[in-house]
DNA sequence: CGGCATCCATTTTGATACTG
DNA sequence: CAGTATCAAAATGGATGCCG
């Protein structure tokens, strides 16, 4: 397998070669906010079995797009990370995520799982950097039973699974919210306002957090 | 069909519902350089089947990706264009594009198709708004028989199938010489310079033509 | 757990023949 | 040309089962 090709000497199908097929470009979107075991990547990749899961890992091994790494001391359990030539892929993802972002983010439908890593990747994806100039801090996302940071450093921005160890603001929320917030249909002030999110730490850093995270305004593909 | 989805609510999984399925962010690219007739399409996506291009055109058409146009008076043929939405993919292929630029666009491989219109849009994958500040100028391209033209604004570019009405500088070549500086591994200067290419026309435009397109070096995306 | 192999029902695709 | 119809080959999904 693997043979299927488009046989085009052109940069974008010459990718779409490597990370086009079903799943891969999701595979990554998960690896984009840290190393993940195995069987974490199985709980946000629903409906990708087991099989497939592991070949699409090998093939993005042998493409050097990811690796097998041992986790830090206190796991020590084997987990796939990103190589650099990986890593690099986050803005090709990230401007599919500004895409639906705007475009495809209607109703959340019955069916649908969400994962708060999608919608931390998602403000990443809407990361203003002029906004952001001179601004150093992290902020810390506690949302149901799951916690991200996004270190903001200046006009680049980090988005990581897991705690950090100094946050400057901590916003904690549950996982219907985050949905509501990233799909633009509610502001993290206005949740906070009802009491549906709550915001602590230094105000400058949660002034900001508006600001330098620009969600689009929805809009409708309707026949035009 | 199009029952299969990823049932994620997550901005990168909804558009690739919409859009990554094979040949679909392909047939996008191609449209991304002005409408195509049916029968073009065809050209540019060798290995897409007549059936699946019809079934991949009346999706975009469904989902408000792409509509069907008639073609201006001189040929007056249906064709098919981008929609508001559709164009909005521009940035996303783009970027896949520039990532397969520095990491996948090793040697030609014989069997490999290549046709100037993405070479035309690597070039605009690797546009540098900074550099382009307060440059106006549209640009010409000759490659074999096909005619393509970018325009330059002021930090804004376009890239556009077919001649352009006053051009300030021409630049003639083959498909070969552009395959070869669209991969990095020939200078336009120094296609130039051996007669592999020529370019004609205002000399500022010329010399600016290397630094508001700036190809990345290649990399190798081997075991690291 | 992590990871791979197997079996099988469905979809998707690729290639080509065919029609207005 | 623009597009349909048809059919064989390949990819996917889902369910297990196995082994360290």
């Amino acid at each position: 397998m693997e043979q299927r090709t488009y046989r085009q000497y052109c940069a974008t199908a010459r990718t779409l070669d490597l990370v086009g097929e079903r799943w891969t470009l999701l595979l990554i979107r998960e690896l984009l906010t840290g190393p993940k075991r195995y069987g974490d990547l199985q709980v946000g990749l629903r409906g990708l079995g087991t099989g497939l899961l592991a070949a699409r890992l090998k093939h993005l091994e042998r493409e050097g797009l990811a690796h097998k790494v041992l986790l830090p001391p206190p796991a020590r359990t084997p987990a796939y990370a990103l190589t650099e030539a990986g890593e690099e892929l986050g803005p090709a993802v990230l401007a599919l995520a500004r895409w639906g972002l705007k475009w495809a983010m209607d109703e959340r439908r019955t069916d649908e799982t969400f994962h708060a890593g999608w919608a931390v990747l998602g403000l990443r994806a809407c990361f203003d950097p002029d906004a952001a100039a001179g601004l150093r801090a992290v902020y810390e996302f506690h949302v149901d039973d799951e916690i991200f940071h996004a270190r903001v450093d200046d006009g680049t921005v980090e988005t990581v699974h897991g705690p950090t160890r100094h946050p400057d603001a901590t916003i904690t929320t549950t996982k219907e919210v985050l949905a509501e917030v990233t799909a633009g249909r509610l502001t993290l002030s206005h949740a906070t306002e009802t009491g549906a999110a709550t915001a602590a730490g230094d105000d400058e850093a949660l002034r900001r957090l508006p600001g330098i995270f620009r969600l689009p305004a929805p809009r409708s593909r309707e026949t035009k």
